[in-house]
Parts: C-alpha cells; structure tokens; sequence
RNA sequence: GCCCCGGUAGUGUAGCGGCCUAUCAUGCGGGCCUGUCGAGCCCGCGACCCGGGUUCAAAUCCCGGCCGGGGCGCCA
C-alpha cells in the first residue's frame, strides 16, 4: 500500500505517523527549514522539513523537487497554528515517484491565468486545479441526482444505438460515418428509439448517453459531442413529463450541492422550493413584444428575444403549447395550431425540450409528410405504432447545460473533459 | 452558414511606425534566510505565428495563409 490515507483523513490523525501521495504543489525554502506543500484531490496538506532531522543531502534533493512531481511521504501529523491549514506533517521520509518536467505547460499553482486553449491542450494538468476539478465533482453528483430520482421513480436505465441509418428528426446535420459497405450517422439524439421502447411497454426509460450534432456552431454553449439525459414515459401527458424533469432538476442540484464540490467555486445556488412557473408559447410572445422587441406569432424566440424573457420571469421556467409547425413531426399536436410540446428554460438559456408525443400512426405519418419527411426512410419506428402504442411523454436534457447552471461556469467546454468543438478533435 | 475580434518569453500580458537592445506579473535557473503559507530579498534566463508588400525605418501599416476566441443562426 502506498498511502495509508489521503491528505484529508491526515488532517483528522493528529500525533499519527502517515503515509500519503500526491503531487508537489509548491515549495518555500527558508534555510534550514522548508515547507512542501503536497495535493491530492481531496486537499492540499504542508509537509515541514527540517535540515538537522533529516540531513543535509536530503534536504538539498527533496527541496530542488520540481512542482508538480509525484512524492510519496512518511511522517508525523501535528496540530499546529502555525500552518495555515492547521496541521502539517513532521517529514520524515519521501520517495519520489514521479519527476515533472520543467516548464510547466500550464502552471497549476500559478496566480495566472490561461486562455482556454492552452487549458484544453493540457488538459491533464487544468484538471489539477481545485476548481476546474470541482466542475466534475458537481457534473458526477447532478447525474447522481438525476439517476437516483429516475431509479426511485421506476424507470428503466437503457442503452440505444448512436450508430444509425438515418437522420431521427431531420433538420440538424450529422456526422456521416463508414458502417462496413453501408453508409451511416452518428445519432444526434435517442428520441424514436426511447418511443419505440414505449411501444415495447418498458413504460418508463432513461438514457444517459452522448449525442452527436454536426452543426458548425462558434458559440459558449453548443458542443459537437454532448450527453443527453433523455427520459419517457408511459400512459402521460405532458404535464406529467414537466413534473418530472422538474422534480430530477431539483434532485441534481440538491445533489450538487450536498457534494461540496460548489464550495470550491463560490457558486451560490439553492435548490428550488418552489413549482417551475410555466408560460405558455402565446404569453412568452406577448410579454417580449410589449418590451419593445417584435416577433410574429410562430417564431422561434431568438436569443435576444430570450434574454427578455430571462429577465422578467424567475431563473427556471417551462414554455408551452408551442405552435406545431416549429416542433419536430412527433409532438402531439393540440387545438389545430398548437401542440403539446414545452422547453424548460433557466433565464435565456434552453435546458431541455419534451412533449407529449403523437402515438397515432395515421397522423404521425400525415405530419410527417408535412413536414417534407418520407416516412418509408422511418418505417423502423412506424412499425412500433401499428400493433398497440401508449399514450407517451418524455424530454431531452443537455447535461453540460444543466452543469453550466449549477457550477455558474461561462464556457459549455469547461463542462467536458475532453471537448469536441468545430475544430477540436485531439485531445 | 453569415459576421466581428485576436495571435508578443513556459503561462498571462503592456507596447500598436523610429524613444524596443520590447513592459509587467508569474514561471524557470542560481544565491540568502528555522515558521513560510499570494513568503521575502538579490542576480540571471526567456518572446514579437508564417510568407509577401509599403517605408529611410515594421511587433506596430497593408495583403495572403495558418491558428485561436466570440456574436448571430441552429439547438440541448
């Protein structure tokens, strides 16, 4: 065993002799005593090395350690107000496991700061940072959040295929790829496969996985790669798929917050008490034209139309009854016009959209060819509609958009460890 | 897809025709110090993206390329 606990445990040994690892953070010589300052994930811990106790040759080696390299230490924890974190440890012997190489890419201590492409080029070191770590400690307790909820609400975690023959909903570009002599797409989204499971009376499924889009977007909140959570449900309306991505929302952030991780990012945000307040498409549109900003009935709300309607109505919020020419084919439609679709909103930033969806198959058909689709290119998914289809419901979430929320972060690619972008492909 | 902005030591920056043998911080190398903790002090190291042009003179202006950041659109 190398270690016999971590930096964090150490704290708590006062008297004990211990064994830990991690990485030279920085060192301060004064003479005849220096200070090692060592990290691992759960913390930062001094090591005090005096050159009388552990020699003169020592001293010299252990002190001219590059930051960064990887120390394996023995030595006593004592309490002591003289360090900052209230405790050090008395060294008494240091293996050294790992040199880093100097200069540093990218300085881990250092007050400065780095341009996001020389952090996702060295992304290894970046992610030594407290608070660029803390990002994945939120990102692993919101998915934590939202499975534990789906699990206790009884749904079923599945996996779908991402390698598919066609477009799902048209519209988006994909990524065409080589499937042997076939050609083939990376999936943009689970959405007629999680419907065909409804069809297969699974009643209630999730999917935690990537989603592909080829679209060449140069923006701080679009990503090439990204993971949806996706969710449907049996015998629902769209009400009930809005209660439950609202109550999954809650149990993420709750989540999130119970982890600490946030406290590493002086972000402050509390888990909603109260109900999502829910607009509805014609209201959104009347409230953003009274604000001096014209926009005709049947519109998508452009980013500027969202940015007012980010400011007149409280941080999460859905949209409904959205006009159904511009939602995809599978949305059930409602009073003519109208359908049964919502997006779920956090200021001026899309979350998530669901509806309740259309499980006629007459109907789907004649929308889809509305819509310019040819449904024989669907027939896998018509199929699941012809021999008993539920009434359905379910939404899409973009994860990172979710972590973006929580963790307060500016740029969606600080949300991925390694993120696919218009050009970025390595690492 | 349309549009805007930017590339200066390892990192982050200042300079934006001659005052540049290029600023500052951090880092790195060396030295001093037994309580540092954003350690301090002294000495040193290290850079104008590439190609072409304008000019007596280019980091600075112009053109092209390469690379990066961002806005809109599209969406999650």
């Amino acid at each position: 065993m190398l270690r016999t606990c971590t930096l964090k445990e150490a704290s708590q040994l006062d008297g004990e002799t211990v064994k830990v690892c991690g990485w030279v953070h920085d060192i301060r010589v004064l003479g005849k005593i220096a200070f090692i300052i060592i990290r691992d994930r759960y913390g930062l811990a001094q090591l005090t090395l005096i050159r009388s106790i552990i020699g003169k040759e020592n001293f010299k080696k252990y002190t001219k350690l590059t930051r960064e390299s990887v120390i394996c230490v023995q030595g006593k924890v004592q309490k002591t107000e003289q360090a900052k974190l209230g405790f050090e440890i008395l060294l008494e012997s240091l293996e050294i496991l790992s040199i880093a190489e100097t200069p540093l890419p990218l300085g881990v201590a250092d007050k400065v700061s780095a341009d996001m492409e020389t952090r996702i080029e060295n992304r290894f070191l970046d992610l030594r940072k407290k608070e660029v770590l803390a990002v994945f400690e939120a990102r692993s307790a919101i998915i934590q959040g939202i499975r534990e909820y789906l699990a206790q609400e009884h749904f079923i975690e599945v996996h779908t295929p991402k390698i598919v023959a066609t477009a799902t909903e048209g519209g988006t570009e994909l990524f065409p790829i080589k499937y042997f002599e076939k050609d083939a797409y990376l999936n943009q989204s689970p959405q007629l496969y999680k419907q065909i499971l409804m069809g297969s009376g699974f009643d209630r499924v999730f999917e935690i996985a990537p989603a592909f889009r080829a679209e060449e977007h140069n923006t701080t909140r679009h990503l090439n790669e990204f993971i949806s959570i996706d969710a449907e449900l049996s015998f629902a309306d769209d009400n009930d798929a809005m209660q439950i991505l609202e109550n999954s929302i809650k149990n993420a952030i709750k989540h999130a917050i119970e982890s600490e991780a946030l406290n590493a990012l002086e972000q402050d945000i509390e888990t909603p008490d109260k109900p999502f307040e829910r607009v509805t498409y014609d209201d959104a549109l009347d409230l953003i034209n009274s604000k001096g900003y014209s926009m005709e009935w049947g519109e998508d709300f452009s980013t500027e139309a969202l940015k007012i309607l980010g400011k007149e109505i409280d941080d999460f919020y859905f949209i409904t009854h959205w006009p159904l020419e511009i939602k995809p084919f599978y949305v059930l439609p409602f009073e003519e016009k109208y359908s049964k679709a919502f997006d779920l909103m956090y200021k001026d930033k899309e979350l998530s959209s669901g509806a309740q969806r259309n499980h006629n198959y007459e109907s789907l058909v004649n929308i889809m060819k509305q819509k310019g689709l040819n449904p024989e290119n669907f027939e896998f998914y018509l199929r699941a509609f012809k021999y008993g289809m539920p009434p359905h419901a379910g939404w899409g979430l973009g994860l990172e958009r979710l972590v973006m929320i929580v963790t307060g972060v500016k740029n969606i690619r600080e949300c991925v460890l390694f993120p696919r972008d218009r050009t970025r492909l390595v690492p």
